[in-house]
RNA sequence: GGGCGGUUAGCUCAGAUGGUAGAGCGUCUGCUUUACACGCAGGAUGUCGGCGGUUCGAGUCCGUCACCGCCCA
């Protein structure tokens, strides 16, 4: 009977255990997934399916599962696993990125620790082989934590950021994007970062909030003997100001407007400009200009065509002696000479030395403390800088256009909606972006410059030798008999590539490629078949803080490569905040590891703690104290699951739900095919909550707490027809839970459905490949009307006796009922004298003394409490309930007695509250029967 | 300064299109009921942030204020 397992060489043992143990279990379930190629896209099975695709949003190569991916990867998880089981062929992505930055810092630490040569000692090819070692050693790493959460991406399809095709597809845009003008050269300011010395994103700048000094300080106006005060926080940079700007409205200072200033220390002449950047209110009401070392100043600068003057080098130390741009127009003088003395300090030692130089000439007016926003990068932690270099940039304003449109157009959607506001508002004012990074680890610019420094952009060095030689015969640098016989010499190429042409050092943002993600992991820039039948992809699940990273850069890469989007519809996420809503960090030491709540309470039920918190629009406050909760949950199916097989309760190929009997069967199937159309309706929606809640309650409050407790007597009585209906109906049921279930819990699921199949016939599918039920006109209201009533005695009788501390088994009677009724009641007798310990069930006209009554669905039954009738309390009781009665009679009469809602209610909510005012009233003249029967009693 | 979100039971949170407030956890009471104490049964707890408006009717819609977050400048 246990063949199956017998077969398999990891046989779990019988069902024995009392508790579900996850760790025992997870480990093979997830082999055996991946033995079968349960996951595999593309199975020759589903070639006919409508494909369904996912493209996980790649985790960064040096990272390990947080809590954030934990809940990412669980709702991709669950999207997967119900469309797979609705039969679709489902393809889930997976990979990883390179993040540039961050791996190139692990292995250069890495290298620091190891006392190894550094880096820039290395040289870049060594350095590069290096990192590709790292990868190959450590990059694994959240790949194997995904499978530990059960992640059931397609593993065989995995792929890099800087594999061999994702990268030909980035040189492939770059090249096309510079063609088409959207790629471009500019020396502008960008974030950089002295400790990384490299370019960084706008977006990877934390603004810290930071004490600081606001200093103002004295500029000599020439040709008088005044001042023109100016505030600044960061005065070091005054080496470069190349103009001092008031508002053109200020009273006080507009005056000042065409003067020339000169610059303390430097000697520099530099105009007084009005601008209306200078805001009359802030400061000294003037502000010094400081075109590169400032965004704002840039700005005004160009407005007013101000020079520019970088004072600091790429670590950000003060670069003056042989710097022309500082250097011109300047006078020679030994404060000149005391300036540059200070050449090569860092920028905060200059700060103060240039303070301490000001103060010294009495040019400090005051300095005030103030609290102001500092940049920080968020890799290094370092101060940026505003840095004035050559970048490449992408016109993304260009690119955002069609983007745009698409989802105004509807065919991207954001789910929750409110996030298309977000969207809309970074894609109408987005900047030009900056992708080259002064690093080594990433897609090197495909950008070749020539002698003369004519750039040649090319997909490879071959296309950038023959643009070259083109070029070079052009303008007969090359004639055109040398430029030919070059071409047709791969080695004679390979030496001209060496000796004239210099391949750009900087490397692409790490978001460059990853914005190809969605369809350069499926092929592109070929025409594959994957590229055909799941791109666009269907989804993308990702958190708030992404949205700019990557939605945007994918929906403008998407449409700008495919024509099409990327994805249809983007399922934004919450965050997972600690339980006092705290960000989760490592400083503030409130990190929750998913591994180790996986460790303790095991995957599923970390994911169904996340999903049943995944409401939407809300951040979710984790606590070890949840995820335990739901490990209960696990273990009550665990042990629902083996009642059923201590009671023989096996799948009975001949048993249909539509045609079951007996009514406990029928209501249970009638409830079942109400729980699946609850959670196929709300995962259909993104109401992750919504589905792991309807399921919870069906498994644990509908299904053990009453259809199992119901089934006992059955279960456990004479053989005969009806205990093998039930069997096979508790067997159908529980199907249909690990079904249901197995979105949200897969391994305790797909564990179950193996065990219930060694010993209830087996299943020809592994749980992950079954199909999703979907049973229609299994409702009925006969059955429910039965069992339902059968659930509400059993709790009124419950409820009197935990109130009246009734421990002892009492008769139960029926007071006056119907014919119907009183059948109905003894076909459950045996039940309600079980479960409501109830010793003798009679029928009778009036109740006896002693007897407390109750009023069930509008019927009048008794529990004979002679002797032991705590009468003063029942008085109580039943005082209480006609006072809840009367108040509900009081507001529905009110309502009742207004003729505008008569008149403008709809004629359904009018007839509801009738109904509910005849209910009440019948069920007050019951108890007041009741009441009265107890007074003449006593 | 601009924008978004939140304020519902002790705690954490649910509550399409307005029609008498729900869950989990916690708490209290009683249970060695032969699947489960990671359990069973029962109970208690809410002027749904304040004020005003729309409506026959508002936790739900509108306005306003307060406080708390987050994003962008």
């Amino acid at each position: 009977m246990r063949a199956l397992y017998r077969s398999m060489p990891n046989t779990r043992p019988a069902m024995i255990d009392k508790a579900y143990q996850p760790a025992a279990v997870e480990g093979r379930i997830y082999a055996a997934w991946e033995a079968a190629g349960a996951f595999r896209a593309g199975r020759p099975e589903r070639a006919k399916a409508a494909p369904y695709c996912i493209v996980i949003p790649p985790p960064n190569v040096t990272g390990s599962l947080h809590m954030g991916h934990a809940l990412n990867n669980t709702l991709q998880d669950i999207l997967c696993r119900f469309e797979r089981m609705r039969g679709r062929d489902v393809l889930w992505q997976p990979g990883t990125d390179h993040a540039g930055i961050a791996t190139q810092t692990v292995v250069e630490r890495q290298l620091m620790r190891r006392r190894e040569p550094s880096s820039r000692e290395m040289g870049r090819d060594a350095f590069i082989r290096r990192v590709w070692q790292w990868k190959a050693e450590s990059g694994g790493t959240i790949v194997a934590q995904l499978k530990r959460l059960g992640a059931s991406c397609d593993w065989s399809r995995e792929r890099f950021t800087m594999d061999e095709g994702l990268s030909r597809a980035v040189a492939r845009v770059f090249v096309k994007l510079c063609r088409d003008g959207l790629i471009y050269r500019d020396k502008r300011l960008v974030n950089w970062d002295p400790t990384l010395k490299t370019a960084i994103s706008d977006l990877e700048v934390q603004q810290v909030e930071t004490r600081g000094h606001l200093w103002h300080i004295r500029y000599p106006i020439e040709g008088n003997d005044g001042f023109i005060v100016v505030a600044t926080t960061r005065p070091e940079t005054m080496l470069g100001d190349t103009a001092v700007a008031v508002h053109p409205h200020n009273e006080r200072l507009r005056h000042l407007i065409g003067k020339t200033a000169i610059l303390p220390l430097v000697g520099r002449r530099i105009p007084i400009i009005g601008d209306d950047y200078a805001n009359p209110e802030k400061g000294s009401g003037a502000v010094k200009i400081t075109p590169a070392h400032d965004f704002n100043d840039f700005e005004v600068g160009r407005r007013h065509d101000l020079p520019l003057v970088n004072v600091l080098d790429a670590e950000a130390k003060l670069d003056l002696r042989d710097n022309a741009a500082f250097l011109h127009g300047v006078p020679p003088s030994p404060t000149l000479d005391e300036t540059l003395s200070l050449n090569g300090l860092d920028r905060f030692a200059a700060r103060k030395r240039v303070l301490e130089h000001l103060e010294a000439r009495g040019l400090i007016e005051k300095i005030e403390p103030t609290v102001h926003m500092v940049p920080h990068g968020d890799r290094s932690g370092a101060v940026l800088e505003p840095f004035l270099t050559d970048q490449w940039y992408v016109d993304a304003k260009t690119l955002a256009g069609p983007a745009i449109e698409a989802v105004r157009a509807g065919r991207t959607v954001f789910v929750p909606a409110q996030w298309h506001a977000t969207f809309f508002n970074w894609m109408e004012n987005i900047q030009p972006w900056c992708i080259s990074r002064q690093i080594w680890w990433g897609h090197q610019i495909p950008a070749w410059y020539g002698p003369d420094g004519k750039v040649f952009v090319a997909e490879n060095e071959d296309d950038a030798v023959a643009d070259a030689l083109a070029h070079y015969t052009d303008i007969e640098e090359i004639t055109a008999e040398d430029g030919h016989d070059i071409a047709a010499d791969p080695a004679r190429r390979a030496r001209f590539a060496n000796e004239y042409l210099h391949r750009d050092e900087d490397v692409l943002d790490t978001w460059f490629s990853s914005a190809l993600w969605p369809f350069s992991t499926l092929g592109w820039p070929d025409e594959t078949v994957e590229l055909k039948r799941y791109y666009p992809t269907g989804v993308l699940v990702t958190g708030f803080d992404i949205i700019f990273f990557w939605v945007a850069r994918m929906m403008m890469m998407g449409l700008y490569c495919t024509g099409e989007v990327p994805f249809r519809t983007v399922y934004i996420h919450a965050l997972v905040r600690d339980e006092r809503g705290q960000k989760m960090s490592k400083s503030k030491g409130n990190v929750i590891d998913p591994l180790q709540m996986i460790d303790d309470y095991g995957a599923d039920a970390l994911r169904f703690t996340l999903a049943a918190m995944a409401a939407q629009g809300r951040d979710i406050k984790l606590s070890a104290e949840r995820v335990a909760g739901y490990r209960n949950f696990a273990t009550k199916l665990w042990n629902a699951a083996r009642f059923c097989e201590i009671n023989d309760c096996r799948r009975d190929p001949d048993f249909s739900a539509h045609q079951a009997k007996e009514a406990l069967n029928r209501w249970i199937v009638h409830e079942t095919a109400r729980a699946e159309r609850e959670v196929t309706a709300a995962l259909e929606v993104f109401k992750f909550n919504e589905a792991a809640s309807a399921i919870y309650r069906f498994v644990w409050n509908v299904f053990c707490d009453w259809y199992l407790e119901l089934a006992k007597p059955v279960l456990t009585g004479p053989d005969g027809a009806a205990k093998n209906e039930t069997r096979a109906a508790t067997a159908w049921v529980l199907d249909e839970i690990l079904k249901l279930l197995h979105p949200f819990m897969p391994f305790l699921t797909e564990e179950l459905w193996q065990v219930t199949s060694a010993y209830g016939g087996i299943k020809r599918h592994m749980l992950a490949l079954g199909a999703w039920p979907n049973h229609d006109g299994l409702d009925d209201a006969t059955a429910e009307a039965e069992i339902g009533w059968v659930i509400d005695l059993v709790s009124a009788i419950r409820s009197v006796r935990a109130e009246m501390n009734v421990n002892v088994p009492v008769p139960l009677v029926m007071i006056r009922v119907g014919d119907q009724v009183w059948q109905r009641a003894q076909r459950w007798s045996e039940f309600i004298k079980r479960i409501a310990r109830i010793s003798e069930m009679t029928r009778a006209p009036t109740p006896a003394r002693g007897t407390v009554q109750l009023v069930v669905r509008g019927e009048t039954v008794g529990l004979g409490l002679a002797g032991i009738l705590d009468l003063a309390a029942e008085r109580a009781r039943l005082g209480r309930e006609m006072t809840k009665c009367d108040a509900d009679i009081a507001r529905i009469d009110h309502k009742l007695g207004n003729s505008d809602f008569l008149q403008r209610a709809p004629e359904e909510v009018i007839e509801g509250e009738r109904d509910k005012r005849a209910d009440a009233l019948a069920r007050r003249a019951k108890l007041a029967e009741a009441l009265e029967r107890l007074k003449s009693a006593t």
